[in-house]
Parts: structure tokens; sequence; C-alpha cells
DNA sequence: CATCGATGTTGAG
DNA sequence: TCAACCTCGATGG
């Protein structure tokens, strides 16, 4: 159930760990074979995220766009070797226990560090237990298939299940690009100010709710139902208040605030949108999700900054948390 | 053990 | 607007 940052993340890890490699394809499931074989026994040449979807090249030219939806998920097993800003982020977060295991109480950003040869499993895309990973340890590599895996890329080294996903596909170049058209600016695929214009000429032409606009993904891609909460928290941004309404200040923070919470979700692994959080503090919150959000789930709770009760609203079919009293 | 609900999207009506 | 997709952790009995 990943928003943006997972995906990123997921993406970096094939960047890793696959590309420039020989990749063996597979449909376990068998729901994707024709796809697996098209791609089987060649090289990896990219892998990249916009939004929740990550497109990954093969060199023939073939792409394979996947989107995990609410419950897909990878597993990775083997010896993973960790991309360089997970790693580093991890290391300043003092994770590494004594077998040389990255990861934390909270799941996602649990990792296989680099180091000696070792079997290990790590799923990404949804939460999992920092013990489940450190039980895998004596699983066999490859490991059977569990479940419906749609499909497996494997090299010498590592294995990557997908299970679930709402969308996995084969696609020409001419599709990739096509899918990418449609979708918004993402920070971590489009940099500068084109971006950033782009977002805030989107947002502030419709009369429709900032509170929708920021989940779909033709506005801003990546932004889930977590993120919207809490970046409209962070901005004291009524999400009724119609787009066409907002000031340029206005959509302009929101933009770099989605920026700035974005790249600290690649970096940990986590929804951290806590301002402010130094020490133990900070590493209460990395640990237990209860303390990490303003007012995503905190339904009923009084306000952090002002005690009123978080309210919780049904928005465009979805759970809005927002603060009535900060956010007008 | 059964049931619920979820960080999402599509497409039918 | 809402069911369907298809998975699994959390929750309750």
């Amino acid at each position: 159930m990943p928003e943006g940052h997972s995906v990123h993340r997921i993406a970096r890890q094939f960047a890793r760990n696959f590309v420039g490699r020989t990749v063996v394809a597979s449909s376990p499931q068998g729901r994707f074979a024709a796809g697996a074989s098209a791609v089987s026994g060649q090289n990896m040449v990219e892998s990249w995220a916009v939004g929740k979807q990550m497109f990954i090249k093969f060199e023939s030219g073939d792409w394979i766009r996947v989107h995990l939806g609410i419950y897909g998920a990878w597993d990775f097993a083997g010896s993973i070797e960790l991309d360089a800003t997970i790693a580093s982020a991890n290391g300043r977060m003092g994770q590494t226990n004594a077998r040389g295991t990255v990861f934390d109480t909270d799941g996602e950003n649990s990792l296989s560090s680099i180091g000696a040869p070792r079997k290990s499993r790590v799923r990404m895309g949804e939460q999992t237990t920092a013990g489940r990973v450190g039980e895998s340890t004596t699983a066999v590599f490859p490991p059977n298939p569990v479940g419906q895996v749609r499909l497996r890329l494997m090299t010498d080294s590592v294995c990557a299940d997908l299970r679930g996903p709402t969308a996995c596909e084969l696609l020409t170049e001419e599709q990739v690009l096509g899918v990418i058209a449609r979708l918004g600016p993402d920070p971590q695929h489009d940099s500068g100010k084109l971006a950033q214009e782009k977002f805030v000429e989107r947002l502030r032409k419709k009369s429709t709710p900032v509170g929708v606009q920021l989940m779909d993904q033709s506005v801003v891609a990546g932004i889930g139902n977590v993120y919207r909460a809490e970046i409209l928290f962070r901005a004291w941004i009524d999400p009724y208040k119609p787009g066409n309404k907002l000031s340029l200040d206005e959509a302009n923070a929101l933009w770099k605030d989605w920026v700035k919470l974005l790249a600290i979700g690649v970096e940990t692994g986590q929804m951290m949108t806590m301002d402010g959080l130094r020490g133990k503090k900070w590493e209460a919150a990395m640990a237990n999700r209860a303390d990490r959000h303003w007012v995503y789930k905190r339904d009923g709770l009084s306000c952090r900054k002002c005690g009123t009760n978080i309210r919780l609203d049904m928005m465009a079919s979805r759970k809005l948390y927002w603060c009535p009293s900060c956010q007008t």
C-alpha cells in the first residue's frame, strides 16, 4: 500500500541489483506469462518511477510497467545490495544490528545490508515486521514462490517476486511515454522549476477542492491519502478550499512541502510528516506510526497544535482527516 | 479462526 | 457513486 516514496525506493533497489545484469523472468502464477517470456534472458537497462508507477526497461526496448495498487508488494530475496541513499539513511539512523541486518520496527525500510553473502528476504511496498526479516535468514535461494506471484525477476544472486499488483504490463517505449504524459509532475522524476509551475497551474485551474486534487495523479503524481492529509494540515489549508481560490503562495508552498516530505520518505522508507522532532522524539516517531502524523488516523483525538478534535470526512470516497480549526 | 480495512485505480452504471 | 481487483496485517471472538 505504497505512496510515491515506496515506489521510488523499489525502483532504486532494481537499479542497484538488476540493472546491467541478465534477468530471468517468469510468472509462477501464469497471469503474466507472455510478458515475462518476452523479457526473460535480457539485460535490464533502466529502472525508475513516476508517482506510484515503476518502469523497467530491457535491452530489447521492451518496458514493464508496474502499479502496486492498494495491496501489491515486491519481495526481495538473496544477496541484496543497498541503494546508496537508502544505505546512508539507514546508517545515519543507526539501524544496523549485530547480524548486519538493517531494519526498523515498522518494517517498510527493512533491507538486507551489503556484506557477507547470506539468505534473507525483504519486502517492499507493504509493511512487514522486523521479526519476519530476521527469521527468514534460513530461506533457500531462490525461494519457492509463495502465493500468487505475478512476476518473478531473478539474477544470479537476487530474486524479486511481485504479488497482487493493480497493473503489470509489457509496454513499448511509446506507450510508456503515453502513460507518463497523463501523469502530473513528480519531484523525484521532474526536478526544477518547470515541475513546480506545472503543478501550481493545474491546481489553481479548477474549482475542485484542493483535498481532491492532491489525490489526482494528473495534478501531482505520487501523493496518496496519508500525504494528502498531512500536507494540507502542515499548510493550514482547508481541504475543501477550491483549487482556484488558492493563492500563488499557498500553491507554491504545497509543492515545496511535498518535495521535502517525499525526499524524507524515499530516504527513510517512512511517511514521517511531523516537524521539528529531534533525538528521542524523532526515534519514537520513527518507531511508532501513531507518533508520526499530525492528523492521519487521528480522528476523535485532539489536534496536536490546538486541541480541537480531529475530524474524519469522506472525500471522493477516501477518508479525509483534518483539523477544522487549524485548517481554514 | 473469521472478519475488516488499507498508504489505489478502473470502469460500469 | 460504488463494486471489483486480490493481499495480508490488525482486530475481535
